[in-house]
RNA sequence: GGCGGAGUAGCUCAGCUGGUUAGAGCAGCGGAAUCAUAAUCCGCGUGUCGGGGGUUCAAGUCCCUCCUCCGCUACCA
């Protein structure tokens, strides 16, 4: 059977989720707005930060690669009073602040190649006219009402703190910070999200996967359940934010000014918006959840707005089980820790070793083995030994001679399902099974290396180690397509070794039955190999 | 306290709506091979599937209970 009919043959019968897809995408790019959230700079990004990019990297490069019109928004969240406090702390104004603090943020994702399309900041103009639309819009839908938001306030940390908060020493209530408070009415601005109780429920329920995993649902459910109080949205006691229309002295409660930024970023109030919006999916971490769910779809139904499509919470990475924190000591610099074991492994690690929406744990050990053996030993050493054989038998010019046997079949068979598991798992955001299937494809090449002995052909059979490496230098280029989204430049290196021109590193070039024998036929001859994925070796410790 | 989740090999975890002798990776032991990044491949696990009880022809997979751990329980974000 040659090549060609037997790709013909899987692509047409044995594994037709591939074809379908693809041509379901070819026909009309289903568009795909995808966003973490927003940062907050009141300090330098840290692990959690570079973790929740690279995820949602990883999902936005993912779906480019199955053809869709990918929008991809990332930024920072630079009003509220901790910016406020931070930068008088610094003793600077509070633009100054989060204009050097956001440089930081923007360097990461440069660092950690993350291919966002737009990076917001709430500061930007246009994100003031995009707020003030949506609160004008809930004002008009009766949702808006001015009262007085009591509570214990403490001057000197600037902010309330609910009773269960508050430690009481010798008879005086103090805040946790341990500074006096004092019963405060301050006039403010209310939004009726008690009014949106029920829709709020039936949304969860209509659309059970409006929050994922599921088990943020139901806590948020639990909640919604326990009854929903108006939620003040303006203040008076600090200026650095969005001012309410209309309304002198007041601005926007930051988290009304945040959620907008989806809006913004897709040219809200324009109505060329709709263009992109709703968003798909919101990545954000587990300790948003609420504001994501709840108060988000609750904004957009009293402003008369489509709701997003999906909002998922994912984990905390934690340093071998313990939450990060400058106390304790454990603080981790993502970009020290990129450095030290190069992006794509960090990128790898992240999101093979954490299971997406659950915590997870970081150690020296785990990064080190996971990389090491995953992508040094199983998968760099795969493309090695089979690139030199090629480079040193044929010059570099690729085998063909047409021919194939069971053995070639079946390996062809198990990647193609190898890789339509990783695609169904990233679909479900599964990203941590999904690289596993992936993984179980590389493992499968490597023993159908080691049975078929390449190596021993070239003076028995010749024209056996051909096809013997046509089919390995295939298999080797759907998988590395397969992985790309999660190691982006080590892929790239690996293909552009094996002459993989740049628009044919699709997940629909990979079901193209006709591509290899164009490729041979291009005349494409391989150079020297180098590796990709070099091992981390431990440094010399003085004994 | 209320609600929800989890407890599977030394370690990290897969096990969908209950159904052949419970799986993978890592670590460990033995072997093969030497094309390749001292990488790869093969073989090796008597695991009370947290304890106990129950339903069923059949339970890691459903029900009850107990133990342990974790999450949520609103206006800092």
């Amino acid at each position: 059977m040659s090549l060609r009919a037997l790709s013909a043959n899987l692509a047409g019968t044995e594994v037709p989720v591939v074809t379908k897809v693809v041509s379901a995408h070819m026909s009309e790019r289903r568009k795909f707005y995808i966003t973490t959230a927003i940062s907050y700079p009141n300090g330098r990004p840290h692990m959690g930060h570079a973790y929740e990019d690279i995820a949602t990297d990883a999902i936005a490069r993912y779906h480019r690669l199955i053809g869709d019109d990918v929008f991809f928004m990332t930024g920072t969240d630079e009003h509220g009073l901790k910016i406020a406090q931070a930068a008088r702390t610094n003793g600077q104004t509070p633009r100054d602040f989060v204009d050097g603090m956001t440089s930081h943020f923007v360097d990461m994702t440069q660092k950690l190649n993350i291919s966002h399309d737009r990076f917001i900041r709430t500061t930007e103009p246009a994100h003031y006219e995009c707020v003030q639309d949506l609160w004008r819009k809930m004002v008009a839908k009766g949702d808006i009402y001015l009262d007085r938001y009591e509570g214990w306030y403490s001057v000197r940390d600037e902010a309330y703190y609910d009773e269960s908060e508050l430690i009481e020493e010798e008879g005086e209530k103090l805040s946790p910070q341990g500074t006096p408070v004092e019963w405060t009415v301050e006039e403010s601005y209310f939004f009726r999200l008690s009014k949106y109780q029920d829709a709020l429920l039936k949304l969860y329920e209509d659309r059970p996967d409006f929050i994922l995993p599921a088990s943020r649902r139901n806590e948020m459910a639990q909640f919604v359940k326990g009854g929903l109080r108006d939620l003040s949205i303006s203040r008076t006691s600090f200026d650095w934010g969005v001012p309410v229309p209309d309304a002198p002295g007041h601005v926007m409660y930051v988290w009304l000014d945040a959620l907008a930024n989806y809006l913004t970023g897709v040219g809200y109030p324009d109505e060329g918006y709709k263009a992109r919006w709703p968003a798909d999916v919101h990545v954000i971490g587990k300790d948003v959840v609420r504001f994501h769910s709840i108060y988000w779809p609750a904004f957009l139904m009293s402003a008369g707005i489509a709701l997003p499509k999906h909002v998922f919470g994912h984990g905390f990475v934690l340093n071998k089980g313990a939450k990060m924190s400058k106390s304790l000591g454990n603080v981790v610099e993502p970009l020290a820790m990129a450095d030290e074991y190069g992006v794509d492994q960090l990128r790898y690690f992240l999101i093979r070793d954490v299971p997406f929406g659950q915590d997870g744990s970081y150690s020296h050990e785990a990064i080190v083995t996971r990389t090491n053996a995953d992508l040094a030993n199983s998968f760099g050493n795969l493309a090695q030994r089979t690139l030199s054989l090629i480079f040193k038998n044929f010059g570099g010019a690729l085998p063909w001679n047409g021919t194939h046997d069971e053995m070639d079949t079946q390996l062809v068979r198990q990647i193609d399902t190898s890789i339509n598991d990783f695609k169904r798992l990233f679909d479900e955001f599964n990203l941590s099974l999904a690289v596993e299937k992936w993984l179980r494809g590389v493992f499968l090449c490597n023993q159908y290396i080691d049975t078929a002995e390449p190596w021993k052909l070239k003076k028995t059979d010749p024209e056996r180690m051909k096809a013997v490496l046509a089919t390995l230098f295939v298999a080797i280029r759907d998988l590395t397509i397969c992985i790309s989204p999660v190691i982006p430049a080590s892929a790239d290196k690996l293909l552009d070794q094996m002459g993989i021109a740049p628009e044919d590193r699709t997940f629909s070039s990979i079901a193209d039955i006709n591509w290899y024998a164009r490729h041979v036929e291009s005349g494409f001859v391989l150079s020297q190999p180098q590796g990709v994925f070099p091992r981390y070796a431990e440094p010399e410790v003085a004994a």
